[in-house]
Order: structure tokens, then sequence, then C-alpha cells
DNA sequence: CATGAATGAGGATTCATTCAT
DNA sequence: AATGAATGAATCCTCATTCAT
């Protein structure tokens, strides 16, 4: 009884989230410019009023729909490197499986990922968001290699590069961009490279 | 008849290349979706409805105005590898000579860059553009080291790796893209690693 | 039943008194069509419900407001002739106080005033009310004049030209409305009229 | 046939002369906020579209229709002064006669009438319009009053008060504003006043 | 009585494309 | 071949009003 208005509450944070969800959904599929207002509303199963109450504008849904969804986007996600043992000597296996896995678990159809790209760069806002994600993964990850006893010159810079192969790589295997590539034989190379980057 | 048609022959194609051209410049400057085929027209001098006469629609001109342009686009432009002397033995200078290339003749601004690169990820079309660039350009540089004596195992995929290493460490240096980055070192990296990867 | 009702209607009048209050203000500041319901229910403190509950529409509330505040609107405010001593025999010294009274205590920015002769005009309701005060007071004047001896042919008529005409003259006075009027003699040429209009 | 353009000139004018009047009509009839461009367009028989090539926006049309028939809204108009004849003694004869045709000769309903009046007031740009209407108008009567050998002192001052009494008591007449008020009586009386205003 | 979340029709404006000339 | 006037569907957003709680 006095808890009257919680599940109204609640209720509204649901719906929020399923705008959020359903314009992240839709900005995927069909790319934010070719995406209505009220196209969001009606899959979302709300009116277009109340999307106008829960934000600013279109563009604020899709500043949130990234905030909550970018870790979905990027490859190198920061909680794959949990559960990875860095300090067995073996780094080249512990490479090896980081990038299987990525490739294994990634969900994401082509079309959606360059749209998603797309927009990094399109928009400012959008491309903080991810340049923040990809910056707190390199550091996170140097904490890891440094606690694990990597004490390389220029570790942030190695980290980074590394970063960007391993993005490149997957993204290149998964999308299977070029024809005449030897992935398997690409894979080799850029796992040596990150090895002898961060080798002690 | 065939000689009066003749001049306007010509200054149609001179008319078609100003449309080209105008909307390139725009579609840098502005974006695609902030520019109207009326403002490209305005700009180019001539008519909406001429548009229509030499173009299927608006996404017709971005195609075109690509296939034109892309050469100003990209980085690692092949015309600058013509001159580079590949026989010497000193790879790390010529390697550092084309960085520090690269990063001196830039001209396009941030904006311009991030704009087209949008437009590749969000535009499939321009997407094929820009990659068949890019295979052509490593395709050549492999001819020009084969030539020079470069033999190595896989290195098709070698110059990949480089070409994108070399992309990205110049878009950072050059859009100064992290703050905590020490960039003269992270091209001294690179450099080190592409270098690495092409010892015969 | 009964009691318990009592405090809370109270309370409900107290806050329909509110809505109307603050209807009014923002009516003025913004203008009707400028102000939304939602405004009025923030700034007044209450809920948007509880305005349908209250009254009929947005429309009403206007309606509402302009007959509880319309008395503050306009100058020649019956009050004002309350203490006017109309048995001397000195009428342009009597009439040049009335005038320099109502300018010295206007309050109302020239926007509100012309947002109210607005409404006046657009919305035959408000017009009605308007109308009905201006009645009054002509004809309350009259009733006082007559007390006083004024026995004049025409004095309705009369009164009524001299209200507009003092009407007039204050608005255009506060609000400057002409550059090159000399309102110091407009303001004689007024007194005179309207003394010579009432001479016994 | 080098006039080819002509008739698409004179057209397009033709149009755009044709939402200004229909603009007209339409916020005379319904009011300026019950009306949309897409209304408007529709009875003007054209595109929405072509209206924003005309106009910069719904105001627009608004403030160029007033510019245009501004002067079939208020009563004093100029031309109705043109052929008086101010060189006779008889001026109160001149007087009723301006009245009687100002009276006679009006078109517009009063719910048109009064919608103006709202806009002038609501409206600072078209407030602006009216005024400088209203000026232009009393400072040609000046100047035909002193060809006329008018050199009444506070001239200015006096046509000012006279045109407010003659717009009043015209709009009073026409819409019948107040039911006890004897309106053979105040037109006698407001032209008693004017007269011994402009006695030379 | 009271709340404020929810509705959805309606409005101003844009712009790719067509068409009369 | 060329013009640019004209089209009208589509878009984002607002707001008076309703309704579930």
């Amino acid at each position: 009884m006095t808890i009257t208005r919680m599940p109204t509450q609640e209720r509204s944070i649901e719906k929020r989230n399923r705008i959020i969800k359903t314009g992240f959904d839709l900005f995927c599929e069909k790319g934010y410019h070719n995406i209505s207002t009220n196209e969001i509303a009606k899959k979302a199963g709300v009116s277009v009023g109340i999307i106008y109450q829960y934000f600013e504008n279109k563009h604020d849904i899709l500043v949130e729909s990234m905030n909550y969804y970018s870790d979905s986007i990027m490859y190198p996600t920061l909680d794959s490197f949990e559960n990875v043992d860095f300090s067995t000597n073996n780094l080249k296996e512990v490479l090896t499986n980081i990038v299987d896995y990525f490739i294994e678990h990634h969900t994401m159809k082509k079309e959606v990922h360059e749209e998603l790209l797309a927009l990094q760069y399109e928009d400012e806002e959008i491309g903080e968001i991810f340049k923040r994600k990809e910056l707190h993964t390199v550091n996170v990850v140097c904490e890891i290699l440094k606690r694990n006893g990597y004490k390389n010159k220029n570790l942030l810079e190695k980290v980074h590069i590394s970063y960007n192969l391993i993005d490149n790589l997957c993204h290149d295997i998964i999308y299977h961009k070029h024809e005449d590539i030897n992935y398997d034989e690409m894979k080799k190379e850029v796992i040596s490279i990150v090895e002898s980057l961060l080798k002690k």
C-alpha cells in the first residue's frame, strides 16, 4: 500500500530500457538515419510522446543505447580478460585463446557492426563513448599485465598497438574482408607480433 | 548537327565533373546526410534538374565522387611509394621517411576524415570502393617489395598488417587521438614491428 | 465523513486558486499560446490531472484567471475613484490627479499589457469579461458624477468617451507609443476635452 | 520565345500572392493559431513545399499578408481623406461625412476585425506594421490640414487624439459594442470634440 | 481526491525527385 | 539539354487530455 507508486516506477524504468533496446536494435538493423522516432515507439510498444519524456530527442536515444550496449560492440571486451591467466609463460597460447574466443563469441552481423562503426565516426558524441571504452580497456589490460610482472618499456603504447592489431584481425576474419588473404597465417603473424611486443 | 553537339557534350562532361567535385567537397565538409541536392546544384552552378539527368539519385553522386576522389583520402597512397628506394638495407630509415611523409602531407581535416570513414562503414558501396583501393595498394606494395628481393613467407599478410599499423599510427598522430600516448615511442614501436615483419 | 472532507475542501479551493493565479501569471508572462498545462501544473505545485478536475480545459483556466484578475489590468480602476472629491469646482485638477495616479501606479509591463489586449480581442469570452468590467466602471462613474450634481446631457456617452480618452492616454504615456508626440501637451489636451465634456 | 520564363515568373508571383491572400483570409476567419500551413497550402491550391520557397516560415506569411492587407483593416484609411474638401468652413459636416463613410464602407466581420486587433498586440512585428500605418495616416492628415490653413497649436497631438476618437467610435458603432449607449448622441459628441480641437 | 505516466493527433518544416516549359 | 518551380511524403517533436493506480 505504501509502495503504490513503486510498480509504476519500475514499469517506467523498464519502458525506458525497452526504448533504448529497441532503438539500439533498429539503429543497428537499418541505421540511425533510416529509422524514425515513430518507428521506435511503435516497435517498443509505447507512444511517441513518452519517448520525449525519457529522452531529449532522437539523438539522445542513440547516445543512451550506445552507452548501454557499447560493450557488445567491441571485440576486445574487458570481461574477456578477467579469467585469463597471464601468469603462465606460454603467452602465445593465451593470445590464441583470446582471439579465438572473440571470433567464436561474436554475435553481430556485419551490417550491424559496420553501422555502429560508422556512427562512431559520424557522431562525435558516439565517438567519445567508444574512445573512452577503448582507453579504459587498454588501461585495464596494462594493469593486469603489470600485476603479472610485465614491466616492458612503452607498455601502454604496446598494448594500444596490440589492441588495434587484434581488433582489426578479428574484424577481418569474422567478416572475411579480403579474399586473397590467408587468415590462418595472418592470425599467426599478429599473435607473433603481440607476443614479441609483450615479451618480458 | 553533330558539330553543334560536340561542344555541348564537352560542356556536359565538364558539368558532370563539377557536380561530382562539388558533391565531394560538400559531403566532406558537412556530411552526406546534411547536404541537400539543391545545395549541391546551387554550389555547382547547375540546375537541380540536370543532376537527375547525370545521376540516378543523390546516392549516385556520392558513389561517383568517392570513386573519383578516394585517392586523396587514404594516407598510404600509392604514388608515395613510387620513389622509395627499397633496395637499401636500412629499412628502418625508409619506413621512418614514409611515415613522416604521410604525416607531413596529410591535407584532410579531422572532421572530413571521420566523415569519410563513417561513409565507408555506413554505405556498402562506398565500403567496397575503399576496400578495393586498399587491396590494390597492398598488392602493389607487395610487387614492389618482391621486385626488391623480399621473398618473405606470408608477404601479403605481412604487408596487410603493416598497412593497417601505419594507417592507424598516422591517424592517431595527426588527430592526436589519445592524450596519454607517447606518439614518438609509438612510432618507434610500429616501425620496429614493420621492420621485423619485412626482414628478408 | 463530512468532517474529514471539510479541510480537504478548503485545501482544494486553495489549490484551485493557486492554479488560477499561476495560470494568470504565466499567461501574462509568456502568452496563452506559449504556455502548456504541464507548465502551469508544475509551477502551481499540483499534478496535471488535478487541473482537469477543477477546470474543463486549458481555456477554462484562462477565463477563470481573467475573471479573477481582470481588475488589476484596467487602468481606470473603480477604487481609484472612491476617494476622489468630485464636489470641488476645480475639475481640471481632479482629472490631472486621476491621470497622474494611473500613470504612477501602473504595474504591468508592456508585454503583459499587450498580451492581455490581444486575448481580449482573440477570445470572445475574455472580450466579454473586459467589456462588462468597462461598462460597470463607466456606469459607476456616472453614478458618482450624478451624485455630485453632474446632470449633463448624454452623460453616459460622455463618460464613455472620457474613459477611452484617458485609457488611451495612459497607455500611450506609459509605453511611449509614439516618438514624436509631446505627451505633456497631449495630456493637457485630453484633460481639457474631458473637462469641457463634463462641464456642468 | 525569348520570354519563355516570363509566364513562369508571372505565375510564380501570382502563386505567391495567392498564398498571401489565402493566408490572410484564413487567419482572419479562424485565427493564426488555428490554421496550419497545410491548410493554407490546400486552400491556396499549392503544395506545402512551395510555401517554404516563398516564405521563411508560417509567421512570414502572416507578416506579408498584413503588410498587404493592413489598409483594409483600419478605419481611418488615408485614401478616404483624399477627396475631402477641408477648405470649407463647415467642419462638422466634413467630419460627419468621414465618419459615415467609414461606417458605411466597412466590410470586415467583427470576428475578423478582432482577430486582427489581437494579432496587433500579440505579435510585435504585426504591431509595428499597424503602428507605422497609423503614424503615417496621422502625419498625412496633419499635412493636409496645414495646407488648408490649420495652424493649431499641438496639431499633431490633436489629430492623434481625433484619430483615436474616430477609430473607437466607428468600432463601437459598427459592432454595437454597448447596449445602453446611444450611438447617435455619441457620434455627435465625438464630432463636436474633434471640431473644437481643430477649430482654427 | 490526487498523481504523473501515457497517449497520439497534429503541426511546422525539409528535401529527394519530378515535370512543365 | 536545361531550368527551377513544384510536389508531398516523411520527419521530429509538442501538448492538451486521459487513465491506471
